[in-house]
DNA sequence: CCGGATCCGGGGCGATACTG
DNA sequence: CAGTATCGCCCCGGATCCGG
């Protein structure tokens, strides 16, 4: 039979590979952030826009349809006029939010070291030219 | 000093946002990987292209570099010629090491159900369309 | 109110060639 | 063996316009 994923982690289809493919676009995580915390209420499209400073309509309407389709997220239609659009998790999504809440936490204690870090490396390249 | 970041996730400059443009950089969570699972020990420039399929010498050299510029890998010369050149992880590289292989875990357990989603909403637009 | 279509710029990433 | 410079492709993501 064919072996579980287990040792193909270097695989091209490595599945961290492509999940970070998928978390790493600009506003993915921030998205799923905020359905998470509402959960199990859905959210409106206006309200995630609002929710999330910076975004752009189309660059979070593309996310959204993004998680739908790697179902993670539903879409509700209110087919009134104007139309009302609304978002949740979905349990695949939730569990997702487990290990990015982790790497959330890590980059909230850490990241000022590595800031840092970056910092140390600049000055030691500008006195050593 | 300023207070921490805790409720900043959706800063500009979002500690999670940018850590995710690091790990999220093609190659960086398989050199993290083979680096952790060598930990304690050094591992060469060459040994690291061996292990990671596919990856260029100057896709691992930069990627080596953004590392330890990050303060999450240290680099050691061996000024010999040819010259050998062996890397590990910081603590801190090792403390990252954590959430990723969360992530690692999920993925593994997960990614059948986002790909097994994607191929639903292709057949629902093929047949819709 | 929602989101698709199009145009455009920037940067990640790969292939190749060259240095020490 | 290790790293750098250059070129080119591709796609993310922003601005804008249009349609339901």
């Amino acid at each position: 039979m064919t072996s579980p994923v287990r040792g193909d982690l270097f695989d091209p289809e490595c599945p961290t590979r492509r999940l970070l493919d998928r978390i790493g676009t600009k506003w993915t995580s921030m998205v799923v952030k905020v359905l998470a915390e509402a959960a199990p209420h859905e959210v409106r499209f206006a309200e995630l826009r609002r929710r999330i400073p910076g975004v752009s309509q189309k660059m979070l309407s593309v996310t959204l349809h993004s998680l739908v389709r790697d179902g993670l997220a539903v879409r509700r239609v209110e087919p009134t006029v104007p139309p009302r659009v609304h978002y949740r998790l979905t349990e695949l999504g939730l569990s997702l939010e487990v290990p990015l809440a982790a790497l959330r936490i890590w980059a909230e204690e850490h990241m000022a070291r590595i800031d840092h870090a970056n910092a140390i490396s600049d000055a030691g390249s500008a006195a050593g030219g």
